[in-house]
RNA sequence: GGAGAGGUGGCCGAGUGGUCGAAGGCGUUCCCCUGCUAAGGGAGUAUAGGCUCAAAAGGCUUAUCGAGGGUUCGAAUCCCUCUCUCUCCGCCA
């Protein structure tokens, strides 16, 4: 969420900026809303203020002994009358106005960061490592899906006869080279990055995903999980309490459902939620390891062939909390750590700036980090790393206490460090040998009790 | 799943209808006193808004005592719903 005074203050230029990643804002509609809601306010403050003057005078009297039926109190009793009507209308349209203007500022993107490139082309930072392909190589390259079906380890038919598309099942060294490459990510971010690692629910709330923005913008992206946990209300029949449980727009529902997490960002920047953090806490430096669900709506086209988008993954986290002086440091360096992984893999790769019409709805500024696919002859995602800012801590209402003792709003980034599935993708692919057999990186033996490479 | 007890400021804790945004204590900030330390004295110390002011300071004001509704002229206090925590019983990886 956008701050509104900077909305109020400098409209123009905020929607300039917001126009740079193709969202538009209606600028009379906002103020028209913000006009409104001042007036119906200060009425509504006023209605208060008298109300309180009033029933103070009430108590004096009652307290110095006055009855209820003494003159001056009936008096008072009667203004009473006239102010309860008003106020209860002033707090409907108030209540109205308010909501209209959370639900306008709910779905406004976040302001990209001055760095981040206005035209439409993320920009390539830096590679490292060179990228082998078939010529370099000498044989034909496979793709992860023929080097795992070839060895027998990867297996899509009895995923989707379990599940449907979307889904895989790894075996034997396969499904322990991806549980190596986790180990090894999480030990790497725990004792040479320092970050603290974390186990953390699955399934969340609805605040939680509106916190880190998700909701309610992106809901198609979510699996939910339809809680019926519906007390019956008295006079209830069983068919009223059957069209409740299916009204599942409802308010009240909303914060039944619980949501799979689409990335562990989610409970982990949501650790902070409703809470002052004291200046040296900071930085809070999060890792975990999580499944992440996505329901890739909107997606049907696109990569259904293989592990590189799937309903379910596993990817390990990392978030900062951060003070917003420090941010962008921190996004360098949170950058950093992901690259480390890859290069200690010995996985080529290239880090992207994306530009403006690419950021998610909560990023400020975004880095990804696409790793090489000898089998597609490019470079795909693995990471994405950004700096929200202030934006979901606005909506978090996460702050810390500064140096002047004061509550301010914290910076949160995040970045995947790194999506374990692609990475296993890229181990298969890169590190694949003309007799169809897959070399374990170095770094990886110690975690695959010192095999060296998967044979068929 | 059943029964009960609770949720008040940074923390502890009082407060069962009326000058209560909330006693008292702890913590903390500033000032005074003391040769230093210890002790002592005084003042302050929630958050988010609105109005006022050139701005800051200040002043005025509204909301917030787990959340949301209700009763009432008036609610931290009474009623209802939800939620979370704790205790006991049951079940369970």
């Amino acid at each position: 969420m956008l701050d509104i005074h900077l909305l109020r203050t400098d409209l123009e230029n905020v929607c300039k900026r917001l126009l740079t990643r193709g969202f538009s804002l209606d600028m009379t509609y906002f103020q028209k809303l913000v006009e409104e809601r001042g007036s119906i306010r200060t009425n509504t403050q006023k209605l208060e203020e008298n109300r309180n003057n009033i029933s103070g005078m009430i108590g004096q009297l009652r307290v110095a002994g006055h009855g209820i039926d003494d003159k001056e109190i009936g008096d008072f009793l009667h203004q009473m009358l006239v102010i309860h009507d008003q106020l209860s209308l002033a707090k409907i349209s108030l209540g109205k106005i308010e909501s209209k203007l959370q639900q306008f500022l709910e779905v406004v993107p976040n302001l990209p960061h001055s760095t981040v490139p206005k035209e439409g082309k993320n920009e390539e930072i830096r590679r490292w490592g060179t990228g082998k392909t078939s010529d370099s190589l000498s044989f034909s390259v496979k793709d992860h899906v023929s080097i795992g079906e070839g060895l027998g380890l990867l297996d899509f038919k009895t995923a989707t006869k379990l599940s449907g598309a979307r889904f895989s099942i790894m075996k034997g060294g396969l499904a322990r080279l991806h549980r190596a490459l986790a180990q090894f990510m999480l030990d790497t971010h725990t004792q040479k990055h320092g970050y603290t690692e974390t186990n953390v629910p699955y399934l969340v709330n609805a605040k939680s995903l509106y916190g880190t923005g998700q909701l309610p913008k992106f809901e198609g992206d979510l699996f939910k999980i339809h809680r019926e946990r519906y007390g019956k209300e008295e006079g209830m029949t069983a068919q009223e309490l059957q069209g409740k449980i299916h009204d599942v727009d409802s308010p009240s529902l909303q914060e039944e459902n619980w949501y799979l997490i689409p990335t562990s960002e989610v409970p982990l920047t949501n650790t902070v939620r409703n809470e002052i953090v004291s200046l040296e806490s900071l930085p809070i430096k999060l890792t975990t390891l999580t499944p992440c669900f996505r329901s890739e709506a909107g997606n049907y086209g696109k990569d259904t062939h293989g592990m590189i988008r799937q309903h379910q993954f596993d990817k390990v986290e990392l978030v900062q909390i951060v003070h917003p002086q420090k941010s962008y440091e921190a996004l360098e360096q949170l950058v950093g750590h992901a690259e480390k992984i890859l290069q200690k893999l010995e996985l080529p790769y290239r880090v992207v700036v994306l530009c403006t019409g690419e950021i998610g709805f909560s990023a400020a500024k975004t880095y990804d980090i696409e790793v090489w696919l000898p089998a597609q002859n490019t470079y795909r995602e693995i990471s994405s790393c950004s700096n929200c800012e202030a934006f979901q801590a606005r909506r978090m209402q996460a702050r810390f206490r500064n140096e002047n003792g004061k509550p301010e709003l914290l910076h949160t980034l995040n970045g995947s460090g790194l999506a374990v599935g692609r990475c296993l993708v890229a181990v298969l692919e890169n590190y694949q040998n003309a007799d169809g057999s897959v070399s374990i990186p170095k770094v990886l033996r110690p975690y695959m009790g010192g095999i060296n490479r998967l044979i068929a």
